[in-house]
DNA sequence: AGCATTATTTTCATAGCTCGAAAAAAGGTC
DNA sequence: GACCTTTTTTCGAGCTATGAAAATAATGCT
């Protein structure tokens, strides 16, 4: 049972947690910045400071950093996060490859590795032995980082396990099953969280468009899957599971096409990049999805259908109507403002738009209150990793940081 | 901008409201038992204590209201509401009945009165004016209650304007477009609350079944309309207006039966009462639907199903089906645990289970997770009241009683 | 060079909160 | 009436935030 019970103590965390988010959010700033960001009083800010400077947390930039040209009185010292307070180690896991990111607490980049993952990659070596090798590299690499590093992170698809130590099911051939994030954990003796790809296009572009930050938007992303991170008035939320949701799943035409899961007539099943494939082929919808399409392949076809070939217009046709028939019944449950579409399916936004809108314009909520946004954002690596980054690191901040006692140092 | 910043105002503040919540929902307790169910220290409870017995917030019960046989040691005095710190008048409307009932700040239904409405009632009356009557004769009837009476709250269906001032869309005819509650807020100078139905029946099952209170439910209701209010992990959540769903207008069936918001393929058209009496006499789906369907009918109806009538049969099938993939297609969003049905439909919930679980078993997260468990509960009114009433009073508590200064008085 | 001006940061005294320990209170038990 | 047991209150210590005042560190002006 988690106990609410508030007293000084809690009073400093939150307070400390304020001024490192907004640093995190902002920044190196002034103190008297920082004062009128969180409403705290310059007294308080000089005290939290104080505090923090003490344990190597943030750091007082040296004047030269000053850009900004020079006003009358005493000049502001801006503070910023200390880079060497600690470092996480970034897991970004795909169908075909792994990139492994080594970044410093003030969130730049320090070393990375990209690996080529084929279906035996997991047959052969374990996944937590995998993920363990990159980690050691990683750590030789840059060995100031070793004794400082406190958290490791997994960008994944599929269906956690409850306890999040693992995967119940994965599109990465022999992912799933094995407990790879708990092995990790115990191996490294770090603590190492797994985030659904969704949810993290959710977190990421919140910090990459600040306009968004605080709306509500529905992030999808149309592929090689189909996959949904919410963000409701600034709140993550979404199936317990690291609070994303398994909206390529979610059915949209019963006992219909065979999806790559194995069930029929998922969203997926038409909207993915194999899905609209199969359709613009007229292979038939119980014939099993292909394993994987090439990306030129795609663009290949979005272009066909962009110079008016009937076969795949009705491929993206087909899958604008999955996808907005499955955003109009997640409109009956919420009601993101905007809707971002991110990945290659975004570059086809133009093709599956009318059939989206028709879809939702016939549904009530969308009669009554208007029609959503619809945005385009082509690029989903950036999104998922700044996400994956700052979730991270703001966690750290808020579990780690903040708690820290007054005597203690990093 | 709301300030974040915790100062020992808002850990006051805090403490208690957390002390206000035990007693909401643990009832008359001893000082020393609520030190143990807050994780409060004596001395602060003790502190609490004195500042809301003197502005006659609470009050110690005398001995005599001890039940418990006498053990050694010095006796505890219980704490409780004072029943006459505030009064709320609460309104339930329907379709065809407006109850407006008079609850003490304890809980403790004071008086009640109910009127039938009619198609005309808003024709002849505007909403507000009716209302603004009734919440006269309560004020007349108990005139103890007239200066402590600190809140309205209206249980509705519809869509709510985003100000929360009235209705976009009611199935309640007239009743839309009228700005019913802030006319009402301003002519009796309280805050007026609208809640809709099924967010309220998630919080009355709450406080009904304690076991429910932290797991996460969706309550569907089942019966003239078809509503969802979901709770997840004990926070109710959906749709920023008022935090319910417009589950019975997501679309079932593209371009499907007509519905009476209008629209078609609503689960409302296959699984309110209607919409399975206009499947089981094969009428046309596009024909308008009935007005209002009696209780003995839809009654009847049951019986014939159960007795094996084939046509029956097939309209709580083809409801089952409806209502089945709704929650399939929510469950893609969510995971609640637990579905309870409620409503008259509950009554038929044998008739429609099995081809709810069939589409629940036809998705993916149902195959990997299991399924929820699916229970009944007939009556619908309780849930209602109780969580309008719940929802009502812990508000005050939160918002005004907890933020009561240290000198003020009620 | 020297003094006024201006903006930032720190210091200080005050007031509020929670907490643990000890004391007080209010009954039974023998 | 003395003792035991449990609840409740009191008291001093330790933290925290805050406004006001002081200190600091630059620029602008004469």
């Amino acid at each position: 049972m988690t106990r609410n019970v508030s007293d000084s103590d809690s009073v400093r965390r939150q307070n400390r947690g304020l001024i490192l988010s907004a640093l995190r959010s902002g920044g190196p700033q002034s103190r008297t910045v920082l004062a009128g960001v969180t409403g705290l009083s310059h007294a308080s800010v000089t005290a939290i400071m104080q505090d923090l400077l003490a344990q190597r947390v943030v750091e007082e930039l040296t004047s030269s950093d000053r850009t900004d040209g020079r006003m009358r009185g005493r000049p502001a010292t801006m503070v910023g996060f200390n880079r060497a307070a600690a470092y996480v180690v970034l897991f970004e896991i795909d169908v075909n490859r792994l990139r492994a990111s080594l970044v410093d607490y003030s969130g730049v980049l320090v070393d990375r590795i990209e690996t080529a993952i084929t279906p035996t990659t997991f047959i052969e070596t374990a996944p937590s032995a995998f993920f363990a090798t990159h980690l050691e590299s990683l750590r030789q690499r840059t060995p100031k980082a070793v004794k400082s590093l406190r958290r490791i992170a997994i960008s994944v698809q599929g269906i956690l396990e409850p306890d999040n130590s693992g995967l119940k099911w994965s599109p990465i051939a022999k992912l799933a099953g094995t407990s790879f994030a708990g092995d990790l954990a115990s191996s490294s003796g770090l603590s190492v969280a797994l985030y659904k790809r969704g949810r993290l296009l959710a977190e990421g572009t919140r910090w990459l468009d600040p306009s968004l930050h605080d709306t509500s938007v529905a992030t999808v992303f149309v592929g090689s899957t189909v996959a949904m991170g919410l963000s409701l008035r600034g709140q993550i939320t979404g199936r317990s599971e690291g609070g994303a949701t398994e909206f390529g799943h979610m059915n949209h035409i019963p006992n219909g096409a065979l999806c790559r899961c194995g069930m029929r007539g998922c969203i997926e099943a038409y909207a993915a990049d194999y899905g609209i494939l199969r359709t613009s082929y007229s292979v038939p919808e119980t014939a099993p999805p292909a394993p994987a399409v090439p990306a030129q392949q795609f663009e290949a076809l979005i272009h066909r259908a962009e110079t008016g070939d009937r076969d795949a217009t009705h491929g993206f046709n087909v899958a604008g109507r999955a996808i907005g028939y499955g955003l109009s019944r997640m409109m009956a449950m919420f009601d993101p403002t905007h809707i971002l579409i991110v990945g290659p399916g975004a570059r086809a936004l133009n093709l599956l738009r009318p059939e989206i809108a028709a879809a939702l314009s016939s549904s009530l909520v969308c009669k009554v209150n208007g029609l959503p946004r619809i945005l385009a954002h082509p690029d989903e690596r950036e999104p998922i990793f700044t996400g994956l980054m700052m979730k991270t690191l703001s966690s750290l901040d808020q579990t780690d940081i903040a708690a820290l006692e007054s005597g203690a140092r990093l």
